[in-house]
DNA sequence: GATACTTGTTCTCTGTTGGTTCTGGTGTAA
DNA sequence: TTACACCAGAACCAACAGAGAACAAGTATC
């Protein structure tokens, strides 16, 4: 996503990855297990992998637990959840992704990834304010579907898509937003929408 | 919901699962079983796993009994399908309820169940033809939940209720249909709208 | 019914563990 | 040189864990 890893926490990061912990191993065995001798060293470590979203933060919390991985990638039924999708931000900006139960009904097979949206665009298709939806990624859409497009390489959106020679059309589902035209290049598919879900408690 | 164990919380969940008591233990007896030596310490342990809904509480009530796992929301991540929610027809005569996967974000620690909805009634508050909805099983609503109702005993409806003295109002959220005023004999609720899912693919 | 015994609950006190922040040192690459 | 990755160790403090005492309310016993 960003930031590269030196090669000490890549290689922090991979020994995470690898083990299989019963419960979160705290700083001390760490050490241990790498061979360290000092706390503080490896802490400094463990704050830049938190930094870079890659494992969870322990503010303060004396859990006698650590880090657990935020990499959701592996398990099933949870999907990384990308923050909020709304006029002015871009996807990718989002740093540290937590995760979201999804059922395997509502995602497909390829790689998927939850939002949650903000604003009333997409209303009249029963996509309300503070809806999770999943998305698939991808960067080609079929014209009627709903897709992540990324405008002028800045600010993200989810509408209805019609791909015209010379053109692309953004359909709100909204009568009091009017549809918005952009040349080809401004446009840039992220995903297409295959699912959604609301709560009401 | 999801909150963080301590080890030793974690540890005493992980006894009390793997026992097989015949009555439930008193914390003289797992104070033994766990080599504590005072019932304070392990207290403080239990309230914390009441506290994330992993135990049964014991108000008070001084039963010679202490916990029970109350394994609800564990892994309880499929609900009963009990079928279509339309007009018609009542649910309860949906014969054989198959069983779908919620995520625990859209239902609630009480009973629940799925139902997929037919009909555009409450299409304005973002509920549409195709869509399921999880439903908790209850038989009072608070005014402005959407419930489903049950309406001279063989109607089963999906609709935002109303309760006045003497007389019960079922909204659709629709405005080509008008709101239904019934006797509140005629109406049962037989459970309040929690969760929503949607495919699209 | 009066008694003693259980059992859950609350409290204080004490010690330990573990995350965090320092300071300083070494080796390495630009 | 400067910058940076890496490590050690000390110190701090809040979270954690346990012991024990005391209390209240239920249960058993006579």
């Amino acid at each position: 996503m960003k930031i590269n890893l030196t090669r000490r926490q890549q290689q922090i990061l991979d020994y995470l990855r690898e083990q299989d912990f019963d419960s979160p191993p705290t700083l001390d065995e760490l050490c241990r297990a790498l061979g360290l001798s000092s706390r503080g060293s490896l802490h400094k470590h463990i704050s830049a992998l938190v930094e870079a979203g890659l494992v969870e933060p322990m503010d303060g919390k004396h859990r006698g637990v650590v880090l657990r991985e935020a990499e959701t990638t592996a398990d099933a039924d949870r999907l990384p959840f990308y923050g909020y999708i709304a006029a002015g931000r871009p996807i990718e900006a989002i740093p540290r992704p937590e995760s979201l139960e999804v059922p395997a009904a509502l995602r497909t097979r390829r790689p998927c990834y939850v939002l949650e949206v903000r604003g009333d665009s997409m209303i009249e298709d029963g996509i309300l304010d503070g809806d999770w939806v999943v998305i698939e990624q991808r960067d080609q859409a079929r014209n009627g579907e709903v897709v992540v497009a990324l405008v002028d390489g800045d600010e993200a959106t989810l509408k209805r898509i019609e791909q015209q020679p010379g053109e692309v059309i953004l359909h709100p589902a909204n009568g009091r937003m009017a549809p918005l035209r952009y040349h080809p290049d401004q446009v840039q598919v992220q995903g297409v929408l295959v699912g959604q879900m609301r709560r009401y408690h």
